[in-house]
DNA sequence: CTGTTTTTGAAAGAAAATGATTGATTTTTG
DNA sequence: CAAAAATCAATCATTTTCTTTCAAAAACAG
């Protein structure tokens, strides 16, 4: 059995029970402990897992990509409801802005067959617009590694070439008092910029995000329509008086 | 059994299963191991596979170029000679533009760890620039979806925001009278105003490109240092006269 | 047919992976 | 708390795989 084999193995093992042990790798590639020790120490270095006393575990920092199958499946169910309303708003003719995040992400494979058009400055979004043949511009500036997202000067010169009918954006943080907020000023500013340049702007925001505050400002919480699931009345007493709301029925 | 008729199994075979031992492949195929040696060797630097210890490996895709199967290792090789010393021409602080296409994709690999910024309309060089952590900054425009290109009059306004040190492109055309040529407009467009906006431009080209004609113009022959691998006397005397060029030795 | 280039397989030494063993360290048990 | 059990890191000999080199075989051109 050949070590990226093994590997590969183990990490799917992982997936599923958060916990491994020696014994079980052992048994299950039919190879030494000494073998699936130096696995383990691999992985460990490559941040793929801790090691743990007589095995591993995962670790969930948000730098794990495939850790998106350890959202509750309630959550992603969710997201994508919110994402498919948000797409059902698009209209023939309209041209919007998409932000770059997995929220906005989810609204994509929903995208009418309509003639569109989209600006974005989510990277990773690209491949799938393209893939369903959306007209697709990307604005410029600075490619961010983290997020895949191009921000700063460039961004917002950028977007003065453009005029939306519609955006949509991910936030952080919603509250009444200091409206929608995300932790990276430069991406902050990007939005803020874009939602200025849009007839209607959209919100995506599960029920995790209301009463939240991160770093930097967006925008007040009446500059945008909130898309949202399923609320406590009294968060949506907080917020209608203030904006409109719009929930998803599942 | 044919070279061509080992690979095709050999991708064939990876398909199918993810991972694929040499072993599997000696007795598959019937051949030496040698041979199947060869055949990965090839195979990974035309990026079909990954090279693991005991066999090789798929890898999964990110925004390759998918339409480029036609790749001969002869002429692969080449062109890497020309990255290679395309890329020796950066220098500590330099300020590069970076064209799409898979010329200079393959410069990115070889480019020197040290202060650089980098400019790029090319949507396939993302992964790999960030991936080296070298600042990238994108411009803005049209999403090409053939070639993976921002073009478009986004493109050329962005573009108005940088000065280059140097820029690095490929053509599809190099004549002493019509000069640098490439069949898309909007691309030749891009190309051209990056070139205005550097110190010095460089085109990589293999000695295929010369004396070939495409539909637009990019730029006379005297605007750009040609790097280029070996080629015919005459050919050389030819263009000599005209511009620099930097002839790769193997 | 002859000389050249390309492809192939074999072989040798280098590099990597493996499994067993050692004694140290941690956890469990009494 | 201390002994017993389990787990661990480190090392080493062995096996497997890799790269490089070379010569024979095959394909090719003139």
């Amino acid at each position: 059995m050949l070590t990226e084999e093994r590997h590969r193995i183990i990490l799917q093992l992982l997936k599923e029970k958060n916990i491994v042990k020696i014994h079980e790798l052992v048994d299950l590639t039919e190879t030494s402990e000494s073998t699936i020790r130096r696995d383990l120490s691999l992985l460990e270095e490559g941040k793929f897992l801790k090691r743990i006393h007589g095995g591993a575990s995962r670790l969930q920092g948000k730098l794990q990509e495939p850790s998106m199958n350890e959202k509750s499946s309630k959550n992603l169910h969710e997201k994508r409801q919110i994402a498919q309303f948000a797409a059902g708003l698009v209209e023939e003719g309209d041209c919007i802005f998409l932000d770059a995040g997995s929220t906005i992400q989810e609204m994509i494979q929903f995208l009418p067959k309509k003639e569109i058009v989209v600006v974005t400055n989510g990277l990773m979004h690209i491949p799938s617009l393209l893939n369903k043949e959306i007209p697709t511009y990307l604005i410029g500036g600075f490619a961010k590694q983290k997020t895949n997202a191009i921000i700063g000067r460039g961004a917002l010169e950028s977007l003065n070439l453009y005029r939306f009918d519609k955006c949509f954006m991910g936030v952080n943080g919603i509250h009444p008092q200091f409206g929608f907020t995300t932790p990276d000023q430069e991406e902050a500013m990007v939005k803020q910029k874009a939602l200025s340049l849009s007839r209607e702007a959209y919100v995506l925001a599960d029920e995790t995000k209301f009463s939240e505050i991160a770093f930097s400002k967006i925008a007040d919480i009446h500059e945008a329509v909130i898309i949202t699931n399923e609320l406590a009345d009294e968060t949506k007493d907080l917020y209608r008086s203030r904006t409109t709301i719009k929930v998803v029925t599942p």
